[in-house]
DNA sequence: ATTATCTATAGATCTATAGATAATGC
DNA sequence: ATTATCTATAGATCTATAGATAATGC
């Protein structure tokens, strides 16, 4: 029998690296293939474990995506909840601008492995994003409109500047196979792109 | 033998009518699901018609994804092509912006066609993008480039304003899931994107 | 004793083909 | 005669489990 571990029992080291492993493996393999895509042979494969091992750790496929997606979606939305009503408005939007564009260059798989998933359709994320992301957007759409009517921000719409946000800097990670057609010098890449964000949202933010 | 229709001959009306739409059910189906998500079993249910009769018109499930894609790259990157040196570029670039965000709206199955292909590394359209979009793409910025320095508007980096349009106006199609949840008044939500998008690019480009 | 891993494989799903039959066009 | 469609199925791939064996912790 392929009795799995006990989760009543506090896990043994070999289990929490072990779980590990596969997580970082499946990371790897759902952002770059979808979750359909993906085969638990490749995701064994690059955690180096036969396949029934892995499942020795995780009940399914599914189980598996859904556990990767739940435990980075706190990681992933962690810098809008820090946006706070701060001394001034535009240095705060523009840190989280260029907090989220620096995700996009150094975790590219966490922002393809949500990209992939929403684009079709977030059927393993739906109810999560009702129940936790847009209470907080409309949190923080709140924030950003008291911003916009003392004054303190350009008129613009909360909702969709957020959206815009997120847009403009995951574009980097989620399309970086056309960026990296169109923009080939990799080297000074990241250095305009981040030049270009920051002129941009700040003559956009500034009253 | 399922001998396949003579490529020399001219199709007959009903191989172009079946043509047509398997495509049409393709549509559908791979910008829902992916490539390795969709299975001919619902593309021959979405065409009505028999998985192998499918395959009397399309040698196989990836013949099927390449024709689809390559038949619509050209209505997708058209608009951009139609870009040209005007009496008001910032009228050009907005018509292009509107334009772009109108297609969001309108086809929001090719958009996520591209965006699966290309989230994926473009495994199939690589070779399309360095030869097709790539010099395209060159011309516009070269284009968009003499306008800023003649002061026509305002100052920008060419390709990256390029990208951040795309990234803007195709996040309704390509994030629809997560746009619904996020702005559910459907009724009023193109109409507040289109506001937002229209002053946001007016404000950006404007000398 | 309990936990972790391996080999073998069942059973489902999926792409694609073979070969027979039906429909269409001259 | 040619073109289009259907039934049946081969062969590959994929998820998941059974059951045996090895490694680990008390």
């Amino acid at each position: 029998m392929d009795a799995r571990p006990d989760p009543e029992k506090k896990p043994s080291r070999i289990q929490q690296r072990n779980r590990r492993r596969i997580l970082e493996a499946a990371l790897d393999v759902f952002s770059a293939e979808g979750f359909r895509g993906a085969t638990l042979d490749a995701i064994a494969e690059a955690a180096g474990m036969s396949k029934p091992n892995v499942l020795y750790y995780f009940d399914s496929k599914e189980t598996i995506h859904v556990t990767l997606l739940n435990g980075l979606m706190e990681t992933w939305v962690e810098p809008l909840r820090a946006l706070r009503d701060d001394a001034d408005p535009v240095e705060a939007l523009m840190a989280y601008v260029m907090t989220k564009l620096e995700m996009s260059r150094t975790m590219p798989r966490e922002s393809r492995l949500f990209a992939n998933e929403i684009l079709q359709g977030a059927p393993r994320m739906g109810p999560h994003l009702q129940r936790g992301l847009k209470p907080l957007f409309d949190r923080k759409c709140a924030l950003i409109s008291g911003w916009v009517q003392a004054g303190r921000l350009a008129e613009i719409d909360p909702a969709h500047l957020l959206m815009t946000i997120w847009a403009v800097t995951q574009h980097y990670a989620d399309f970086e196979a056309q960026v990296a057609v169109l923009q080939p010098d990799r080297r000074d890449g990241w250095a305009r792109a981040e030049r270009h964000v920051d002129a941009m949202f700040r003559h956009l933010l500034t009253p």
